[in-house]
DNA sequence: TCTGGGGTCCTAGGACCC
DNA sequence: TCTGGGGTCCTAGGACCC
């Protein structure tokens, strides 16, 4: 059997605990983060969960479970910097450090043990070094596997640390319902309950052809994994995150969605922000050095129905214009609208190392049309100006 | 005033090729 | 003449995570 050698920290309601933090008036009054006209909760302190807010909320239903919260923006140019900070602080621990987040990593500290001691006191010298330094809390699991890190973590939630070593996992994570496995949402978690698999144990006592057989062959020898506690135990450090939020550059696509200030039928306004996000996607694409050949859009309807329409280009782009171009003409072949749109999105994806395809491709005797001559102008304006500097035409 | 924005991975069907 | 399998690419949708 392996011994735990993973933690999973977690900050404790990390935009919310940043946003309240140098402010002590909001210590103990409901404040969250997110929320407003047509947006989500993001975080939400600990007095605010006593009203039964959570994150994922929408604004409104927040705002009617407690009508005295205090809604308070995102601020991403501080919660960037205090999450490098607390990353380094975990980089002091061991260089094996995966990111998931702003306000979560895995540690693998096998290598830290004669420096710092076990796992549950390293654990214990990051929670401290983090409240001194930064003035959060957080909760760390420890455990021999990463899915099992990230269920202990939660568990122990608030400031604590939970350990969840093979020999007990059985006794731990069996009674619990099958939701709290890390990745078993909503969906899987119902479709499990129909099937009368209620608790973890329940899924665990499955033969694994059968639970194949039940939910597909993917499907059921991953939850069959799950559910013993047997999911990998190596770190991918520096990567951009499983989920591709962690701080390295997304590997398979960047993308740009805009929910509306209001509904609209209005096909010029819907091209406009076609162009607004095919230019931050782009300028994205251009900073990291990629380029993709699949051109994404995203349309959500009022009654929130969302479909997706893509076109693959002949070569991969980072050009500004050509992303714009192919968005419009799958924005166009979506007409006439079954409904108002409430959001759309514009995605790049099959991305490629720039250097990986040399120079744009030009056919014999066409002229250079010069966009990427334009899109270099506009990001070097950017760069020194900032992001309000340069416009196109349309969008003024 | 219901429901953000950034990603990853999987499935499934059809086209196309060998 | 009829039937067949395997692989890859493309597209659309859905589940999941933070």
């Amino acid at each position: 059997m392996t011994a735990p050698h993973l933690l999973h920290v977690d900050m404790d309601a990390f935009y919310a605990s940043v946003a309240i933090r140098d402010r002590p008036e909001l210590h103990d009054v409901p404040v969250v983060v997110g929320g407003g006209h047509r947006g989500v909760v993001l975080s939400a302190n600990y007095p605010a969960r006593g009203y039964g807010i959570r994150s994922g909320m929408s604004g409104g239903e927040a705002r009617r479970l407690c009508p005295r919260l205090v809604e308070v923006p995102p601020d991403f140019d501080v919660l960037r910097p205090v999450s490098k900070a607390i990353m380094e602080t975990f980089r002091g621990f061991s260089p094996v450090v995966e990111v998931m987040s702003l306000d979560e990593a895995f540690l693998d500290v096998r290598g830290a043990a004669r420096l710092f001691g076990p796992p549950e006191v390293i654990a214990e010298r990051i929670r401290s070094r983090v409240r001194a330094e930064h003035g959060i809390t957080c909760s760390v699991g420890i455990a021999a596997a990463v899915s099992v890190a990230k269920l202990a973590s939660r568990r122990a939630k608030p400031d604590g640390v939970l350990a969840i070593p093979p020999e007990r996992f059985v006794a731990v994570v069996h009674p619990l319902d099958v939701g709290e496995l890390y990745g078993v949402g909503e969906a899987t978690r119902q479709r499990l309950h129909r099937l009368g698999l209620i608790t973890v144990g329940d899924v665990a006592r499955v033969p694994v052809a059968e639970l194949r057989r039940m939910v597909g062959g993917h499907l059921g020898g991953h939850l069959h994994a799950l559910a013993w506690g047997a999911d990998r135990s190596e770190l991918s450090p520096g990567g951009a995150g499983t989920f591709g939020f962690g701080e390295g550059v997304p590997e398979g696509s960047m993308g740009a969605q805009h929910t509306l200030a209001a509904d609209t039928r209005d096909r010029d306004r819907l091209a406009r922000e076609l162009l607004r996000l095919s230019t931050r996607v782009t300028a994205r694409l251009r900073a990291a050095d990629k380029v993709g050949r699949t051109v994404a859009i995203t349309v959500r309807w009022s009654d929130f129905r969302t479909i997706s329409r893509s076109r693959t280009l002949p070569e991969p782009t980072d050009v500004t214009h050509d992303v714009y171009e192919a968005a419009l003409l799958l924005l166009d072949a979506v007409f006439p609208l079954r409904m108002a749109v409430r959001l759309v999105g514009v995605r790049v994806e099959g991305l490629r190392p720039r250097r990986e395809i040399g120079g744009r491709q030009l056919v014999i005797g066409e002229p250079d049309p010069g966009w990427p001559d334009a899109d270099r102008a506009v990001d070097r304006a950017t760069d020194r100006f900032g992001p309000t500097a340069v416009r196109r035409g349309s969008l003024l």
